[in-house]
DNA sequence: ACGGATATAACA
DNA sequence: TTGTTATAT
C-alpha cells in the first residue's frame, strides 16, 4: 500500500484546503434561500429518501449525518432541506459540481504548485511564496503576520479564544527566532488571503491546514471547520501525534489501521512511535513498514504534484436488488447511457484541455444464481479507448461480454450485474508548441497545392493555427483482450456510413490515385492531411499501427464545417458554446497503413517513430514517451 | 436490498 | 502490463 517517499531536506509549506460540505455550498449559491438553513444534497429520491453525501453545518446540530437516508434526516431533522443531485440519462449527474470545484482550483492554484486531490480539495506547495514573502518585507511582516495569523488556529496554542491573541503574540515573538515557523505564518497568510479570494469570487467557504507536509496539512484542514484554518508548527507535532487515534491518519482509516488495533494493539499514533522500524516491516512489508514508522512521527516526503485536473474519468451506477440487470439488452442499455456521459467527458477534456485518454475499462458487480461461487468478482477489462459515442459504446459492450464469459465459465447459469462502471484512464497532455509534423505543415517551401485536387469538401485551411497531434499507439494491446479480432475492424454498417469519405477510400486504392495521395499530403493545411490518413480502407491491415490522430482547428469553423464523414462528426465536439478551438478525433485504427507508405520519406520515418517508440525511453516517466515524438529537438 | 459515484494508488 | 484491492469522500 503506503510507500515513503525520500525526504526533502528543505522545510517545505504545505496546505491542504477543504471545501467545507462543498455540494451543499454549491446548492446554496444556486438558490441562496438554503443558506443558514439546514440542508443536505441527495441522491436517488425514491428508496427511502435518497442517500446523503453532503450536509450543511446547520443540519450536523441536528445528528444529520453523510451517508443516512432521506428519511432518517428527516426524522432528527424535521425542517431539513433535501436538494437532490440533478439527473441525467437516468443517472446521478455530477457534472455541477465538477466545474465548481474548477472554479475553486483556478484561484488556488495562482500562489503556488497545486495539485487537484480530489473534487472538492487540494494540496499547495507555497513554499517559495512564503519565502518570498519573508524576503520582501522583514520590518513590518511581524505585525502583519499577526493580523493575518490571528484568524489561523495554531496547534499547540490554547484554544481559549479570550487568550488566543496573547498566545499568538507570544507564539510569533518565538517565531521570530524561528525560520521554520516564520514559513509556515507566511504559508498562513497565504492561504488565509487565497482563502478570502474563493469566498469573495466563487461564494465558497472552505478550511485549510498548514504544515510542513502533506499528511500534517491534512490531518488538521478538518480540525476546525467550516471556514477555519489551523497550522502545524514543528513544535506541536509530537504532543498532537501521541495521542492521535492512528484510524484518523491518511491510508489507516481501513483494513491496515484495523490491523494495527486488533494485530498489534496500536490505537495511537503514540503507541505506534514505540514500534522499531524493523519490527513493522516484518508485519507490514520493507515500504510499508518503513511508511508506518516515518508518518508515527510526521515525517512524510510526498510531494504536492503539479496537477489541476483528474487523472481518469469514469461513471457508474449502482442497481441494487430488484433493480439488477438480468439480460444483454438491459445492460446494453444502461451500458451506453453510461458511456455517453463518458464519450461526452472525454470529448470536452480533449477539446477544452487537449488532453487524450488512452484507455477504456468496464468494471461491473455481479451475481450467480443458486450457485454459493457468486462471491466471485467480475473481472474488469479493458482496451484501447476509441473517441466516439458509438465507438465506445461498442468497445464497452465488448468488454462486457468478455467479462461476462469469463465471470461464468463454463457454466450456463442466470446471472444479474448489480453495478456497472466505464471510465477513461491514461491521460495524456497533447503538447502545443511545434512537432515535426507541424512543422512540415507550416513550412512554406513544402507546400504545394495541386489544381485538380478536389479539396472542397475539406474546411479552408489556413494553415496558420492548425495543428496535427499523433499519438503513440497502444502496441500490444491492440490485439485486444477482446477474443475476436474483428473488434478492431470497422462494421459494416460502419463503412456504409462513411459516405463519401468512401469513395476516396476506394479511389486511393489505384495507382493514379496513389499519385493524387502523394501530391495530398503536400497540401499545405492539416485537414487536408488528416482527411488523407484518415480515410477507412476497405480492408485493414493486421498491423495497426496507431491508436489516434487529433486536428485542431479554430473556433468558427467548428460549427460551419459540414462535409466530413459521418464518423468524424459523431467525434466532433459537442461543445459548440466553447469559444475556444474544437478538436477532433481520428482513430488510428482507421489509417490506411498503405497509404501511409505513400508519405514522404520523412514523414513516414516520423510515424515509424510512434510506431514503435524507442524502448529504452522509459514509459513511465510522461512526457519521454508521448511528448518526446512532439516536442522540438532542441527543447528537449 | 445497497452509504452512491468517483477518484487515486499500490499490488501481484 | 492488466486486473485487483485498498482507501477516501
Amino acid at each position: 500500500m503506503p510507500v515513503a517517499r525520500p525526504e526533502p531536506q528543505e522545510p517545505r509549506v504545505i496546505a491542504h484546503v477543504d471545501m467545507d460540505c462543498f455540494y451543499v455550498q454549491v446548492e446554496q449559491r444556486r438558490n441562496p434561500e438554503l443558506r443558514g438553513q439546514p440542508t443536505a444534497v441527495v441522491q436517488y429520491n425514491d428508496w427511502k429518501g435518497g442517500g446523503l453525501i453532503a450536509v450543511s453545518y446547520e443540519a450536523r446540530k441536528f445528528g444529520v449525518k453523510r451517508s443516512m437516508r432521506g428519511d432518517e434526516a428527516k426524522m432528527v431533522c424535521p425542517s431539513i432541506n433535501l436538494i437532490q443531485v440533478p439527473v441525467a440519462r437516468d443517472k446521478a449527474d455530477l457534472n455541477v459540481y465538477r466545474s465548481a470545484g474548477s472554479e475553486v482550483v483556478a484561484i488556488l492554484s495562482t500562489k503556488g504548485k497545486c495539485e487537484r486531490a480530489s473534487i472538492d480539495e487540494v494540496y499547495l506547495d507555497l513554499t517559495d511564496a512564503a519565502k518570498e514573502m519573508l524576503l520582501e518585507s522583514p520590518p513590518e511582516l511581524s505585525e502583519l503576520i499577526f493580523e493575518e495569523a490571528t484568524k489561523s488556529n495554531i496547534l499547540g496554542l490554547t484554544s481559549d479564544v479570550s487568550n488566543r491573541e496573547d498566545s499568538m503574540r507570544a507564539w510569533l515573538c518565538r517565531a521570530s527566532a524561528d525560520y521554520q515557523d516564520k514559513l509556515l505564518s507566511c504559508g498562513a497568510i497565504i492561504v488565509a488571503q487565497l482563502r478570502v479570494k474563493v469566498l469573495e469570487e466563487t461564494q465558497f467557504t472552505c478550511s485549510a491546514g498548514i504544515a510542513h507536509n502533506k499528511m500534517l496539512a491534512k490531518l488538521v484542514s478538518g480540525m476546525h471547520k467550516p471556514a477555519q484554518q489551523t497550522v502545524v508548527p514543528s513544535s506541536a507535532v509530537q504532543d498532537f501525534l501521541v495521542s492521535l487515534p492512528v484510524k484518523k491518519m491518511k491510508q489507516l482509516g481501513g483494513k491496515l489501521g484495523s490491523s494495527l488495533q486488533d494485530d498489534l494493539g496500536v490505537n495511537t499514533v503514540g503507541d505506534l512511535q514505540s514500534y522499531t522500524e524493523e519490527k513493522l516491516q516484518e508485519y507490514y512489508g520493507v515500504n510499508t513498514g518503513t511508511w508506518l514508522w516515518k508518518i508515527a512521527r510526521g515525517i512524510s516526503g510526498e510531494e504536492v504534484e503539479d496537477r489541476l485536473l483528474p487523472k481518469s474519468h469514469g461513471c457508474g451506477k449502482t442497481f441494487p436488488g430488484p433493480k439488477a440487470l438480468k439480460n444483454n439488452a438491459s445492460v446494453q442499455t444502461w451500458l451506453d447511457r453510461l458511456c455517453e456521459e463518458l464519450s461526452e467527458r472525454v470529448q470536452s477534456d480533449l477539446n477544452q484541455n487537449k488532453r487524450i485518454a488512452q484507455t477504456l475499462t468496464l468494471y461491473a458487480r455481479a451475481c450467480k444464481k443458486n450457485e454459493s461461487d457468486s462471491i466471485k468478482k467480475f473481472p474488469s477489462k479493458s482496451c484501447p479507448l476509441r473517441y466516439g459515442t458509438v465507438k465506445i459504446q461498442e468497445d464497452a459492450m465488448k468488454l462486457f461480454e468478455s467479462g461476462l464469459h469469463d465471470f461464468l465459465g463454463s457454466q450456463n447459469t442466470k446471472w444479474s450485474i448489480t453495478s456497472l462502471s466505464v471510465s477513461a484512464s491514461k491521460i495524456f497532455d497533447i503538447p502545443s508548441g511545434t512537432g515535426s509534423i507541424l512543422r512540415y505543415i507550416k513550412c512554406p517551401n513544402s507546400t504545394v497545392s495541386p489544381a485538380n485536387l478536389d479539396c472542397s469538401s475539406l474546411p479552408e485551411d489556413p494553415s496558420l493555427g492548425n495543428k496535427l497531434y499523433i499519438a503513440p499507439n497502444h502496441e500490444e494491446h491492440c490485439e485486444p483482450s477482446l477474443s475476436e479480432k474483428e473488434h478492431c475492424e470497422p462494421s459494416l454498417s460502419e463503412k456504409e456510413d462513411h459516405g463519401n469519405n468512401s469513395n476516396l477510400a476506394k479511389r486511393c486504392q489505384t495507382k493514379e490515385e496513389k499519385k493524387v495521395s502523394k501530391k495530398l499530403t503536400e497540401v499545405k493545411g492539416t485537414c487536408s492531411i488528416l482527411k488523407f490518413l484518415s480515410q477507412s480502407p476497405p480492408v485493414l491491415s493486421e498491423k495497426r499501427k496507431f491508436d489516434s490522430l487529433i486536428c485542431s482547428h479554430p473556433g468558427p469553423e467548428s460549427s460551419s464545417e459540414p462535409n466530413q464523414a459521418e464518423e468524424y462528426k459523431s467525434t466532433q465536439s459537442v461543445d459548440r458554446n466553447s469559444a475556444s478551438s474544437s478538436t477532433w478525433m481520428f482513430n488510428v485504427e482507421d489509417i490506411d497503413p498503405a497509404v501511409v507508405e505513400e508519405l514522404p520519406p520523412e514523414i513516414q520515418r516520423e510515424i515509424h517513430g510512434w510506431i514503435r517508440p524507442p524502448k529504452h525511453a522509459s514509459s513511465k516517466t510522461r512526457g519521454s514517451t508521448i511528448s518526446s515524438y512532439f516536442l522540438p529537438a532542441k527543447r528537449s
